[in-house]
RNA sequence: GCCGGCAUAGCUCAGUUGGUAGAGCAACUGAUUUGUAAUCAGUAGGUCCCGGGUUCGACUCCUGGUGCCGGCACCA
């Protein structure tokens, strides 16, 4: 006799074990058929699992956030079956839900084409009309782990055999298909319904390890209804609008060739934004105590040996072999540099926290798959800093440069940012009681600063504990950008020392921090979020200054040239073309400002302004035009 | 690096069963002096990614490479 709870605090009773799929029903109509599972006592259940005790329960329903997962879980069994209908010969493995949709493993000598994956979705929509039931079985182990073998499903036998023993083993049958799962699934094939559509195909590692097999992905995205899949495929479809490549190309302001890959041409708009980034942050960094620097591009190898950068990374620096014999290395990082900058003369206490900056170009020979646009580069430039500091003072440095980095994404336009604590990886150097130490000291400082923070095990730098800084752009990606690390491990190993209170020579703590990371990917991103309509302070070309007739030459030079007095970056438009033209190409090239000029501005000494992505225009004085574009320069649009 | 795909004019893309290539936009020239997202006409533009092979003949077929794209692995 169960009595079930549910959400809003009511109760029933039932004389005997009970279904979710019964109590959805006896509630309601519609709430039957958009359930997909239930919640018992925490834990989700399967809807035609009998509830056999007292429970308080909630019906999942298949546009909540876990319903959907489930929805796209069994997305997923569905195309292993269809793919066991139709290559009977292929292995299955794992095929889980992810954001947006799910994907599936499979083993196959015969790669799947994309026109396969037409076939494949055709026979899961055919599935699903069959509406075959799904079933959960306990298993006994060796009995699961026998059945898979005897079917050529390696795999899966060797995913049971893992499993530890106090684990229920269960399967899910739906049709002639039988799969390993957890679950839960939904109670037929036909509630997954009609919104999902295969989307590529990929190889991927068994277990993740590129030592392993490589399988074959397929994915796939999957929703609650028809209207969330096309809004979604809308939505893809406008962020490859604002892929930074593109957006490149289309506002000059850079280029890749096939000579240098993975190097940036800079064209000279491009350039100019790159400066910008840099003026920007030179002030910032003065501002707070930094030192710039500048050290050597090329250096011997054992100097890189000493750091551990040799063994760690060698692989993935370029060198450089000289006649006499001797191996010379491209910087892939700036810190050994200012390490023998720190070196240099006896350091006291008394100097640290030694601030030291540099916009440090580094080459990392990058697996060739890796690359991707500016977001991944061999060639690129960090907005690199050291700071030389006593143990005590970590605190402190720690939380300036948190709060720094907050403020900086923020004048740039990303407001939200995650911070993430990443400590010691399997290969790194130094002592256990050392890590402890950087460990302990980082996370005192990050607890103390008060702000959230995730954990993220086993992802540190080989020398030391960090903070990474993971910003949200306009569409919710999250790219990794700044970074702040603890590190006691390198300024020993470089044998920098000073003198302490006590008289006595310690070695100083080294912090390695970056803010935007990389300028190349911080620049795409950048472009990527704001759809490359930067604001007006960052803008290449801020304004341009536009003829309606030929009469107003003269006068639109004058307007460019007080427009350059005031610091701001203008450019003239005198071509013979109409003016809907020009306004057309210099919004297309993303020009935030445009001040047409004719015959009534040259009379009046105004400017008929617009901007960008605004039709209506304003008619100003230009000296007010130039004071307002000013402020908003000042101010990089933020309110006063 | 691994799996798969792609590579034709500056850009976006067509190109039949193997017979040395075409459109739109951009560029250039001329006309047009124009009031807020494409004025009209004309001209020019190609190592069909690179190397090797098959063939009387290769953009097309085979083969080796390079680069890019989507993933996987990697990311100091």
């Amino acid at each position: 006799m169960p009595t079930i709870k549910l959400p809003d605090g009511s109760k029933r009773q039932y004389d005997d074990a009970v279904t979710g799929e019964t109590i959805a029903r006896d509630i309601s109509k519609s709430l039957a058929r958009d359930a997909v599972a239930v919640r018992v006592d925490e834990e989700l259940w399967d809807l035609t699992r009998p509830i056999e005790t007292d429970a308080t329960i909630e019906i999942v329903t298949r546009d909540s956030d876990e319903g959907l997962e489930l929805l796209r879980h069994d997305a997923a069994h569905v195309m292993a079956e269809a793919v066991k209908e139709l290559w009977p010969e292929t292995q299955v493995t794992i095929g889980p839900a992810i954001e947006n949709g799910f994907y599936y493993d499979f083993a196959r000598d015969e790669p799947f084409t994309t026109e396969d994956l037409a076939v494949i979705e055709e026979r899961m929509r055919e599935i699903v009309g069959r509406d075959e039931e799904i079933e959960r079985e306990v298993w006994q182990r060796d009995e699961a782990v026998r059945f898979f073998r005897d079917q050529g499903e390696e795999y899966k036998a060797e995913i049971i055999a893992a499993i530890p023993a106090e684990e229920t083993i269960t399967l899910y049958r739906q049709g002639d298909f039988i799969d390993l799962c957890r679950g839960p699934h939904l109670p037929s094939t036909s509630k997954l319904g009609k919104a999902f559509k295969l989307t590529r195909v990929s190889g991927a590692y068994w277990r993740g390890d590129s030592r392993n097999p490589m399988l074959q992905r397929i994915y796939g995205t999957a929703w609650a209804n028809e209207k969330q899949l096309r809004l979604h495929l809308k939505q893809l479809e406008e962020a490859e609008k604002r892929d930074h490549r593109r957006l490149g190309r289309i506002m000059d302001l850079f280029h890749f060739q096939e000579e240098a890959p993975g190097a940036v041409f800079w064209h000279p708009n491009g350039w100019a934004l790159f400066r910008k980034l840099i003026d920007y942050m030179r002030m910032r960094q003065s501002e707070a105590g930094y030192q710039e620097v500048n050290t050597p591009e090329l250096m011997i190898r054992s100097l890189w040996e000493a750091s551990g950068h040799w063994e760690t990374f060698g692989e993935n620096m370029f060198t450089s072999e000289t006649e006499d014999g001797r191996c010379y290395a491209i910087k892939p990082m700036n810190c050994p540099g200012h390490v023998q900058v720190f070196k240099q003369g006896i350091k006291s206490y008394r100097e640290l926290p030694l601030r030291l900056a540099e916009f440090g170009k580094v080459h990392r020979y990058e697996p060739s798959g890796a690359l991707h646009g500016m977001l991944r580069v061999r060639a690129f430039t960090q907005d690199d800093a050291h700071i030389f500091c006593t143990p005590e003072q970590i605190t402190a440095e720690t939380i300036a440069v948190c709060e720094q980095i907050l403020g900086i994404y923020r004048d740039f336009g990303f407001d939200e940012c995650l911070i993430k604590f990443a400590d010691r990886p399997e290969v790194r150097v130094g002592a256990d009681e050392v890590w402890d130490q950087a460990e302990q000291a980082l996370l005192r400082a990050l607890e103390e600063s008060g702000l959230d923070y995730k954990h993220n095990p086993g992802e540190g730098a080989f020398y030391g504990p960090k903070l990474e800084f993971v910003l949200r752009d306009a569409i919710g990606r999250d790219w990794q950008c700044g970074t702040h690390q603890v590190d006691l491990n390198l300024p020993g190993r470089l044998g920098a020392s000073y003198i302490g209170e006590d008289g006595q020579k310690h070695t100083p703590v080294l912090l390695h921090r970056a803010i935007f990371g990389s300028l190349e990917r911080f620049i795409g991103i950048l472009l990527e979020h704001h759809e490359g309509k930067l604001p007006l302070w960052l803008a290449p070309t801020q304004a341009k200054v536009l003829t309606i007739t030929s009469d107003a030459d003269a006068y639109a030079l004058d307007v460019v040239q007080r427009l350059r007095d005031a610091g701001i970056d203008a450019e003239a438009d005198l071509r013979n073309e109409k003016i809907s033209y020009k306004v057309r190409e210099h919004s297309v090239a993303k020009v935030p400002v445009l001040m047409a000029v004719g015959q009534r501005e040259v009379a009046e000494e105004t400017v008929a302004l617009r901007r960008l992505g605004v039709k209506q225009q304003k008619v100003l004085g230009v000296a007010d035009a130039i004071e307002q574009l000013k402020d908003e320069i000042r101010m990089r649009g933020r309110a006063a």
